[in-house]
RNA sequence: CGGGGCGUAGCGCAGUCUGGUAGCGUAUCUCGUUUGGGACGAGAGGGUCGUAGGUUCAAAUCCUAUCGCCCCGACCA
């Protein structure tokens, strides 16, 4: 594309609102525009970027067999009602209502419309397994988008769904998504892990759910990864270990004074001991429907709850810490909390060794226990893995130390069951002529948001560099010309590059030279070539420049296009 | 939804405390000089100071309400 006729404009201020490096120079480079609160319209760079990725995204769906269609964006309140999930959604699901007074909302997601799709379309087990999938815009209002494409309001994914008569072909198909999955960030040439996580409130949690995690500092999720063994996850769902602790003998039960020591940093301190010889005790509130149940949960002191492994041990629709006027009605006296006196149902982290002795609230203000071993002065307790992993870790054998990173998680593929075809009464015949609820898996990808963990993985201080994939164009052709013979070489230049194969940028807009720099550099096309006078007229050289390694090579104007596909195929 | 912050030209900001009718940088337009890392000179256009109400002789500035945006938290397939 001629600059000169384009529609580009570039920033040299940082947006007031954009925090993150990705978020910035989308906005400097001109690839969105913010319409609303997290909800932006994509410009030219940034949408033909996103035709790369959906075009890679197509390729690889194709190769598993899974096909495309497009479903509606406003979809009936009715489907939602029939799943349940009309009520469960809550607030991140517009709703609104059509002319004649209807329920209507903005899909967040569309199991609820692929399962009534699949009920009027499908009939036999003998057209299943079944894949199908969507490119398309999704709405969901989050109550605090941020960081731009990273968690916006509007955004597009791809998600697809699949149908099966039994377990066998619903981890078949999973198998080949989690394949196709790994080959199209492969092809986007993103850094990316896949960890086992959470199914949340999306099915139940013996089934499989893995999440594709681009590696990123920026990222939002946590997730633990231990190389030796290979093994990832979500820090919502990872299992490690604690590193060899020193803990103290079972000991005598004895009540010590600990005045205005209500943290556990200052009981500790208090008494001189380190903060694991200690337990943290959390009173949660679980809620079951209509009905609420308090538990105290007791940690080593050091360690952190992980609030999602809770909520899948108890297996509650809503989880939070109980309120302090709830805890005053139980005579639990706040910074004072213990296990022995608590007519609460109790439940210790694993990490606790149950025959050794800790520091706990005595449940009476201004006092702990001194050598409170569990297994002799606590009755009835459970235990269950409920802390969260901490940098220091080992992996589950205790061999090999564990690592935390962050990540954007950009894939997430979830086995469902039959939640949604049970709840919406979707059956095809079985060999039998007997009707069965198939079974269904899910499988998302964000493409925007992908999108933007591409330029958060790949940037510098002077702009984006795109990865060759899905650069928005392969070469910016630059020209630093007075006269009309080398402008005519430049243009030459930019129809052989483009007769070629070449995705062509031209800068002919005869703008300085430092401003045609830093453009370059800020939209991070991977291959630079300029052609100026200074060089050219002198000994007739030209330019290359390579994004990512900063090289620059000096070639004649007869050898470009071939040294250009050389550094192409290089890249 | 709780806590905090900010709304002044397309963008980035000053001015608000201490009221006197709006300014800087950049971007844009014109003319000229420039051309290998955001050039220089001269000139020009662009603002109901988020909105509404109030106080006042007078409000960007003080008061009230409201809307929008951002950050932390909660929430989140």
């Amino acid at each position: 594309m001629r600059l000169s006729k384009g529609y580009w404009k570039t920033y040299k201020e940082i947006p007031s609102d954009a925090e993150i490096p990705s978020h910035q120079l989308m906005m400097r480079a001109g690839l969105i525009f913010k319409t609303a609160a997290g909800i932006y319209s994509y410009l030219p760079m940034a949408l033909r970027a996103i035709h790369k990725i959906e075009a890679i995204i197509r390729k690889e769906h194709k190769r598993i067999n899974a096909h495309e269609i497009q479903m509606s964006m406003v979809t009936p309140g009715d489907l939602w009602k029939e799943s349940g999930r009309w009520d469960t959604m809550g607030s991140e699901m517009a709703r609104l209502k059509d002319a004649a007074g209807r329920d209507m909302c903005l899909s967040p997601t569309n199991e609820e419309t692929i399962t009534d799709i699949f009920r009027m379309t499908v009939d036999s087990y003998k057209q299943l397994p079944l894949s199908l999938y969507q490119i398309n815009t999704k709405f969901r209002d989050e109550l605090r988008p941020r960081f731009g494409l990273m968690r916006g309001r509007e955004f597009l994914m791809k998600d697809a769904y699949s149908f099966h008569i039994d377990k066998d072909s619903l981890d078949e198909v999973y198998n080949d998504f989690y394949q196709c999955y790994s080959n199209i960030f492969e092809s986007l040439g993103l850094d990316y892990i896949v960890v086992e996580a959470d199914a949340g409130a999306m099915a139940s949690s013996d089934q499989k759910t893995h999440e594709f995690q681009v590696i990123a500092d920026n990222g939002e999720d946590t997730v633990v990864v231990c190389h030796e063994t290979s093994y990832a996850a979500n820090v919502e769902k990872a299992k490690s270990k604690r590193g060899k602790l020193d803990f103290l003998p079972e000991a005598e039960l004895k009540e010590i004074s600990t005045p205005n020591a209500k943290t556990i940093a200052e009981v500790c301190e208090l008494l001189g001991k380190p903060k694991h010889q200690s337990l943290k005790s959390l009173v949660y509130s679980a809620i079951y429907g209509e009905k609420e149940v308090h538990y105290l949960i007791l940690l080593l002191g050091d360690d952190e709850l992980n609030e999602v492994k809770l909520k899948s041990f108890l297996s509650c629709d809503h989880l939070a810490p109980t309120k302090d006027s709830i805890l005053t009605e139980l005579n639990l006296p706040i910074g004072y909390i213990g296990p022995i006196g608590a007519s609460l149902p109790i439940v210790f982290d694993e990490a606790v060794d149950l025959n050794c002795s800790y520091v706990a609230g005595a449940n009476k203000v201004d006092t702990h226990f001194e050598g409170l071993t569990p297994s002799r002065d606590v009755k009835n307790f459970k235990t269950a893995d409920l802390r969260l992993a901490q940098e220091g870790d080992y992996d589950q054998s205790g061999k090999y130390k564990i690592e935390i990173k962050r990540g954007i998680e950009v894939g997430h593929i979830f086995q469902l069951g039959n939640k949604y075809s049970k709840a919406m009464n979707a059956t095809v015949l079985d060999k039998n002529g007997k009707a069965v609820a198939p079974l269904m898996g899910c499988y998302g990808i964000g493409v925007t948001r992908t999108l933007q963990a591409a330029i958060e993985q790949n940037h510098d201080e002077n702009g984006i560099i795109w990865p060759k994939p899905i650069a928005p164009y392969h070469i910016y052709l630059g020209v630093i010309a007075k006269k009309d013979p080398t402008k005519k070489i430049a243009q030459e230049l930019y129809e052989e590059l483009l007769k070629e194969g070449f995705e062509v940028l031209f800068d002919d807009r005869g703008v300085g030279p430092g401003v045609m720099f830093k453009d370059a550099d800020l939209i991070g096309l991977p291959i630079r070539v300029v052609i100026g006078e200074r060089d050219f007229e002198k000994d007739g050289e030209i330019e290359i420049f390579l994004r990512k390694s900063g090289e620059k090579f000096k070639v004649q104007r007869d050898e470009l296009i071939s040294e250009v596909k050389k550094y192409w195929e290089g890249l």
